[in-house]
Order: C-alpha cells, then sequence, then structure tokens
RNA sequence: GUGGGUAUAGCUCAACUGGAUAGAGCACCAGGCUGUGGACCUGGGGGCUGCGGGUUCAAAUCCCGUUACCCACCCCA
C-alpha cells in the first residue's frame, strides 16, 4: 500500500479501544475521589509560551516542537508538546486565580514530540495530567504522588516504583550546578559530545544521558542532598512531603534519596535514580517519578512530575506555586497488556464527598506544633476516604476554621467532618450535617460505616415528609453499626428490623437502599447463625439490585455456611461479574477470611480461570460465549 | 472576505455627555463570633478605562489608527 501514516503516529484500532476507555475511567475516577476538576485546552498555543515555560534549552524547545506560522498570521505556534504550560496559561488567562487561587485539575488528550519513535514512544502521544495551582503546601506534593500511585493501583499496576527528589530552588540548583560543574570538570573529556556541550548549558540534563561512560560518571557525581547545597526551607519542605507520605503507607514503594538531616530518614529499599531531575526548565523542589520496569523497555517511566513554584509567575501571574504531573498512556497500556492484568471496574454506589476541616484556634491562640498535629490528621483521614472510594477534600492554605467551613459551605459539601484536639484526644470525629447544622461525634473506627449510613439518606428519596422518618432510619442503622462492631449481634438485629419497619412504612423501593439494609441484616443474622434467614433476606435484596456485588459476597459467605457449595460459587461468580479482581481484596479483609479457607479460595480461583480468559487488550471476556 | 456593534475591577454594569482621587452589586480576603458555614454588620485588596497616537487647561468620554471579541452576510456543511 502506497499511503501510510507519517512516522510516529499511531492508530488505536478497535480491539485496544475498550482498553483505553477503562484507562480513561479509571483516570475520572480517581480524580472525583480527590476533587480535581477537567479542563480542555487547544492543541496549539503560540509557541513562545513552551519556550518560556519549559526552557529554552531544553531538548523539548529545541529539536522537538512541531513550529509552524499560519498564512495570515506570523507568529509561530507549536501543537503542545506538554500540558503545563497550556493549563496555566488557561488559568492565568480567565484570571481564575482570582476567584480562588487554588485551583485543582486534570486533563487527558493528545501531545506532540517530534523524537525517534521507539517502543513506548511515539510522535504523537497521550497523556493524563495533573496540575494544583496556587499552593506551596508539601500535602499537595504528597496527594499528587498518592493520586498517581491509586491511579496506578486501581488499573491494577503493581510493579511500579516511585523515585522522589528535590531539586531545590532557583538559588539551590545554582549552587548545585556549580557543585557538578566542579566535580565534572577534570573528566570534561571522557563525557559524550552531547554532554560536554551541555556541561555549560544545561548541566544537569548529563544525569540524564543514555550513554553508558557518561552514566557511569554521572552515578559518581555529588547528590544534591549533600549537605550545604539545598537551603533550609527547601529540605524542610521535601523532609515534610516524605513525613506525610510515609504516615500513609506509600513509603514502602518509594525509593528516595532522603534530605532530612533531623528527621530520621525512612528505609531505602534501592536507589534506582537518586539524580533524578526533570527535562523542563520549570521545576522547583519535589519532583518524582514512577517507573515500570517490565516490557516497557528502554522507555521505562511512566508518570512523572513535580512542583513547580516559580512558572505561574514567570508567565505573567502572581508568585504561586504549584504541583503536577503526567502520566504515559501509551506506556500504561503497555504495561497493563504485559501484566494481562484483569480489569474491571467496581459498580460502586454513589458516596457523598465529604471535607474535611481542622478544628483551629482562634487567631491569637494558634500555636504552630498543634496546627501542624492537626493537619497531618486531616490529610490522613481524607486520604483514608479517598482509599474507601470517597471523594474527599481538604483546605490546603492553613485557614481558620471559619475559612474552611465557608469553603466547604461555598462548594456545597453536604457533611463536613471536623477534627480538633478534642477529638483527637478521643479518637473520635465529628461530622456536621451541613443542611440542618446538627454535629455528630462518632467513633473513629466506625467512621466509614457512618458516612455510609449518611449515603443511604441521602440517596433515598428526599420528600420532606418522609425526612424525619429517614432520619430514625439513620439512627437505627448507626445504632446496629455501634452494636454490630460491638459483637451485639443480637442488639444489631433488633435495630435493623426496627429500621425496616420504616422502610416498610414509608413503601420505599430503592434498590441500593434495600440492598445495603438486606446486606447489613444477612451479616449480622449470619453471624448469630439465623442462617436460613439470612439466605432468605439476602435473595430478597438480590431481587431489588442483583449489580451490587456486596449482596452476592456476603449470599456466598452464608450459603458457604451452610454447605450449599455449588450455590456459594454461584453467587461469588455473580460479584465477580461486577467487581472483577477486586473480590480478592474483600475475601482477605480481616472477619471475611474466615468464610474463605484456603481450599475454598482455590476452588473459587480455579472457577475463575475456567470461566473467564482475559485477552491481550485486557477485555473481560466469557471463555467460549462465542461456541455456545 | 464584506458590513455593523462592543471594549471600564475576576464577573455584570455605572460615571451629569469634556471636569477634580473612575464607582456599585456580586465574587475574593480578614474581622465582628474565645471550637464552626449560609443571614447581617465593619473593614481590606484589587483598574496603565483594550492598545497607539492626536485635539484640549483638562479625555473613560471627542478625532484618527490598530487589535480582540460579538452579531449578520459571504463561504462551507
Amino acid at each position: 500500500m502506497e499511503i501510510q501514516s507519517p512516522l510516529g503516529m499511531q492508530d488505536i484500532l478497535p480491539e485496544d479501544v475498550p482498553l483505553w476507555k477503562k484507562v480513561e475511567s479509571a483516570m475520572h475516577r480517581i480524580c472525583a475521589l480527590y476533587r480535581y476538576s477537567e479542563i480542555r485546552t487547544p492543541l496549539f498555543e503560540f509557541t513562545s509560551l513552551f519556550t518560556r515555560s519549559v526552557g529554552e534549552v531544553t531538548d523539548i524547545v529545541e529539536k522537538e516542537m512541531y513550529t509552524f506560522t499560519s498564512n495570515t498570521d506570523s507568529t509561530p505556534i507549536s501543537l503542545r508538546p506538554e500540558f503545563t504550560a497550556g493549563i496555566v496559561r488557561a488559568y492565568l488567562q480567565h484570571s481564575m486565580h482570582k476567584q480562588k487561587a487554588f485551583q485543582k485539575f486534570y486533563a487527558f488528550g493528545p501531545l506532540f514530540r517530534r523524537e525517534r519513535p521507539q517502543k513506548g514512544r511515539y510522535r504523537q502521544f497521550h497523556q493524563f495530567d495533573i496540575e494544583a495551582l496556587g499552593s506551596y503546601s508539601p500535602y499537595l506534593d504528597a496527594e499528587t504522588i498518592l493520586l498517581a500511585s491509586d491511579f496506578l493501583n486501581e488499573l491494577g499496576l503493581k510493579e511500579y516504583k516511585i523515585s522522589i527528589n528535590s531539586i531545590g530552588c532557583p538559588a539551590c540548583r545554582a549552587k548545585y550546578r556549580e557543585a557538578l560543574q566542579n566535580a565534572l570538570a577534570p573528566r570534561i573529556g571522557e563525557l559524550c559530545q552531547n554532554c560536554q556541550a551541555r556541561y555549560e548549558r544545561n548541566v544537569f540534563r548529563i544525569m540524564d544521558c543514555k550513554s553508558e561512560k557518561c552514566r557511569a560518571i554521572a552515578a559518581g557525581l555529588p547528590p544534591i542532598q549533600q549537605k550545604g547545597i539545598l537551603c533550609d526551607e527547601c529540605r524542610d519542605h521535601f523532609g515534610k512531603v516524605f513525613s506525610i507520605l510515609k504516615a500513609t503507607e506509600l513509603e514502602d514503594r518509594v525509593n528516595t534519596f532522603y534530605a532530612g538531616q533531623t528527621t530520621k530518614a525512612p528505609k531505602a529499599k534501592s536507589i534506582p535514580n537518586p539524580l533524578l531531575v526533570r527535562g523542563f526548565d520549570y521545576y522547583t523542589k519535589t519532583t518524582f517519578e514512577f517507573t515500570y520496569s517490565s516490557a516497557l523497555g528502554s522507555q521505562d517511566a511512566i508518570l512523572g512530575g513535580g512542583r513547580y513554584d516559580n512558572l505561574i509567575e514567570e508567565l505573567g501571574g502572581p508568585k504561586s506555586g504549584a504541583v503536577g504531573f503526567a502520566a504515559g498512556i501509551e506506556r500504561i497500556i503497555l504495561a497493563l497488556k504485559d501484566t494481562k492484568t484483569q480489569l474491571s471496574f467496581k459498580k460502586l454506589p454513589k458516596k457523598i464527598p465529604i471535607f474535611i476541616a481542622s478544628v483551629t484556634e482562634q487567631e491569637q491562640k494558634r500555636n504552630q506544633e498543634q496546627d501542624t498535629i492537626l493537619r497531618d490528621a486531616v490529610f490522613k483521614i481524607t486520604t483514608q476516604l479517598r482509599r474507601d472510594g470517597r471523594p474527599a477534600d481538604m483546605d490546603f492554605e492553613n485557614r481558620s476554621l471559619k475559612a474552611q467551613m465557608k469553603i466547604a459551605n461555598k462548594l456545597n459539601y453536604k457533611y463536613v467532618i471536623t477534627i480538633g484536639s478534642d477529638e483527637l484526644k478521643h479518637d473520635t470525629v465529628k461530622i456536621k450535617n451541613m443542611n440542618t447544622g446538627d454535629e455528630k461525634t462518632c467513633p473513629r473506627k466506625y467512621m466509614l460505616e457512618y458516612l455510609n449510613g449518611y449515603d443511604i439518606v441521602n440517596l433515598a428519596h428526599s420528600e420532606s415528609k418522609e425526612i424525619q422518618r429517614l432520619n430514625e432510619f439513620l439512627d437505627l442503622y448507626n445504632k446496629a453499626i455501634s452494636l454490630h462492631q460491638s459483637g451485639n449481634e443480637n442488639g444489631a438485629a433488633d435495630s435493623l428490623n426496627e429500621a425496616e419497619k420504616i422502610l416498610i412504612e414509608l413503601k420505599i423501593d430503592d434498590a441500593f437502599l434495600l440492598s445495603e439494609l438486606y446486606g447489613f441484616k444477612g451479616t449480622v443474622e449470619r453471624n448469630i447463625e439465623k442462617n436460613e434467614e439470612a439466605e432468605n433476606d439476602l435473595i430478597e435484596s438480590v431481587k431489588k439490585n442483583n449489580e451490587y456485588a456486596l449482596i452476592w459476597f456476603v449470599l456466598c459467605t452464608v450459603q458457604k455456611k451452610l454447605g450449599k457449595e455449588d450455590e456459594a460459587i454461584k453467587s461469588f461468580m455473580k460479584a465477580y461479574e461486577i467487581t472483577g479482581d477486586a473480590w480478592s481484596d474483600w475475601a482477605q479483609r480481616e472477619g471475611n477470611k474466615k468464610y474463605f479457607p484456603s481450599e475454598f479460595l482455590e476452588r473459587l480461583k480455579s472457577e475463575v480461570e475456567k470461566q473467564y480468559v482475559y485477552d491481550a487488550s485486557g477485555t473481560q471476556n466469557v471463555k467460549n460465549s462465542m461456541n455456545k
């Protein structure tokens, strides 16, 4: 055939499209949890935007951009080689910073760079991009890293590694540049030609060089964390980012070179890239990169980003900080194909978003130490809620409680969790209903269940005469949770029966709500050995909503207990159809373990393998379904 | 490509038809309120009046040019 696509252009053929859609839907879902809003910017911008932001002496600007001028207009324009510049431009052009200084965006779409194509690298490629604009908070550095890791987890990619580094502020970088040049000076002749040129122009890039010789030399260079290079502020910031990540139990994935002198350094399994620098000029302080080595060839970076505290100002905005990252979709798709990950998504019930506020003292009484403790707690709870699949957000600017409440109100949050010193002391949280102003204190460990209860009321019918009875229902439901958690299953069953009466009285036919109620009832009755009743309740619930996986899981455990192993397998397969491999997490959750003894787990596994096969695109297909 | 209209704070609009430090509502920030949002009150930040030139003692206002946007037409579908 004569006509081919230009070099480096790739068609996404119908067989691959489902996989792309899964990646996109994971992206939307995770961004919803972290409360980022989608933004779409043009495919091309004035060339000067990129030269100013990405940097004059970068490979991208020097030789990789597709730049052209139109017939009537002499100002050169370029196809976007990255997202950040365009998004910051839009943020400033529409004066979004004057509305609300701090905003979180995400974007998805094609980008263009004229590189030599290779595996996982194309001239038109796609990225998923995140930008949090208008804040210096180290919690945001941590948040973006967590978001990235949740995104990959959601896709079932488990083998990624995270490298984190700090490249300091411009002052630190100047110092570091000098240190590097001094270290390299005696060996300059040994560097490749390219790097000899880089020595003067952009010495940091020598660390990215692919040539063996340069890599060996780069490995011996002083790391930026060497004493005396990073200023106090940069070092403290990095230490804080790291301690926040540590509190979220992400640190075992992180291979980093730790800067802090005062805080204890976390264990680092290995140091694959302690000299991580980034290709763009605008980065400051934190930089990070996620790598996924198997099957990606030499292009093993799937995601990279960092902080850029000077870019907004350089593009004509106010002085303000920002963090972001971009993930290469083509490479993620390759990784997914390689792992044959079982991709399918949980049909989760809709959860109401929660805002978490720290109860700071009055201005005069505030002390920094206490504020930090509260903020850490707030961030931890925010993370916990997001991991439970609930959209959640917090304030990053250390504002007063009043200001935080104002934000929550403005953004239409129906519930706000407040954490103050009292709550910390008693290990509780306060949940405030923003419509009624009511506040309820709830033990921290039952927080998720309580919030599920609020979902029920909010998702049920909202006619005014029903509201009061529904709130009574919610109280009974909450009471049942407490009783169930404290082991009083009989008491829980009584409360649930009372609650059920309310639903019958109100003739409520909401599938989710009934599934939730009967699912819980089934669990409780199973625990008090009323196995037949439990099964009946669950079957009742299945009739209402058989797409709600939890019902099938619980039904499976009950049938297993009744000795109806074949029935149990069938229920399980139904749940599996809905959730995919998410079931294994559920089965291994404490409290569920005893219903899934290892031989039963094995049987489930082989049953799954018998019925489902995953093709290269990751699409879930029923085996042989075409033949039958 | 042709014709018309508009351009003032982040937004919507004022400013006696040439007059003094360009205002208001909304939005934003802070306080009134010792651990809490909406209502109210007080204060604060924010403007090269699109840009360049001209007339005038004096220009947001008048004149010329220019740019951007909107509408209609032409074209395209």
